[in-house]
DNA sequence: AAACCGTGCGACAATCTGCCACATCCGTGA
DNA sequence: TCACGGATGTGGCAGATTGTCGCACGGTTT
């Protein structure tokens, strides 16, 4: 197999800088050549000139969806490879996707190598193997609530209003330090 | 019985018989011919005399799960129009189900209409609505839990393994309900 | 058969959560 | 300036949840 000529080229589509720049960094590290859309509209005039092989796609952002986004991807390119990445994710917006040709849909916080491995697990090479552990939940629950918590410019009593809890039980959460990962 | 050639056929594979009762009743008064399986086995060993054209499919029940049976229903009849119907609603499993061949999927409860209009309704639209609130937490960990679960093909002890927590906590929060989000 | 492994479940103590009750602060508008 | 609404820190407490142990049952492997 010819693995060199040229490296695969992944689409990153989401409104979040921060966020796609970490990414666009690591999956660069990786070997691929990377781009950066900051909304559905800037991707679709990119299309020309990067035709992508792999995508991550976030649902809410300013103007339209990434969802609408998938079927145009595939018209480029039929063998594309998309990934659902948002932070709003929900049942109904992952059928939709999927019954769209998305390859597959993780809710944030991810971490790359789940991204990858994600998008290569449609591949018809069969690899089966599951990579490193996953986050512990409470490391999960730690970084979607410091997410929210940026969200709302800090404002305790608004997120815990918007994740539903209690603003007491949020606050001594946030007394607590963050749960460590150890390998 | 007086059986309409012209009647579609609809199956239902539920183990709640209270759920699947009510439901075939609904069902056969808008005109179908109905039957209900109680596990996914009993449903193989109806497939030979009862070809259904339209099924709704539990995920949890004693035995194996309503996933199980997508390929082998569109063996039996490949236009066959699948809904997952389920109370331990997730993320992962929704992708899962669609990518195996489900027309759609549904959280319980769900009233005959939504059932119906989910199996009728043809083509994606990519304009679902998203949602306007991040998760909750307790929604959050519910769809980690699920997602690590099917990577770890659905072995608890392992899940619990890679979640570093322990069996008897991940069997609790599984017997659970998911928490249900509104919209 | 014996050794494992995964699973379901009872019991109990340690912890955590939901919730109410204050007491401060900090802007804004009357 | 003085209320008023909203945000925040804290204490307290009953009820829910979690971490652990233990035991039984059914499969697989050896």
């Amino acid at each position: 197999m010819d693995t060199n000529s040229t490296a695969l080229r992944f689409l990153i589509v989401d409104d979040d800088e921060t966020f796609s720049r970490v990414l666009s960094r690591a999956i660069k590290r990786r070997g691929y050549e990377t781009a950066i859309a900051g909304s559905a509209e800037q991707a679709l005039t990119m299309l020309e000139t990067f035709r992508p092989d792999l995508a991550t796609l976030d649902l809410k952002m300013d103007g339209a969806s990434g969802i609408t986004l998938i079927p145009q991807l595939k018209t480029v390119n039929p063998d594309i490879r998309i990934l659902i990445l948002t932070g709003y994710a929900s049942i109904s917006t992952a059928v939709e996707a999927i019954k769209l040709g998305a390859t597959d849909y993780l809710a944030k916080p991810a971490d790359t190598d789940q991204i990858l491995a994600k998008l290569k697990g449609a591949a018809p090479d069969p690899d089966v193997e599951i990579a490193d552990k996953p986050m512990s939940v409470g490391r999960l629950e730690w970084e979607h609530i410091q997410k929210v918590l940026t969200e709302h410019e800090g404002n305790i009593s608004a997120t815990a209003r918007a994740l539903g809890m209690h603003r007491r039980t949020l606050q001594r959460k946030l007394q607590k330090r963050p749960v460590r990962e150890e390998h």
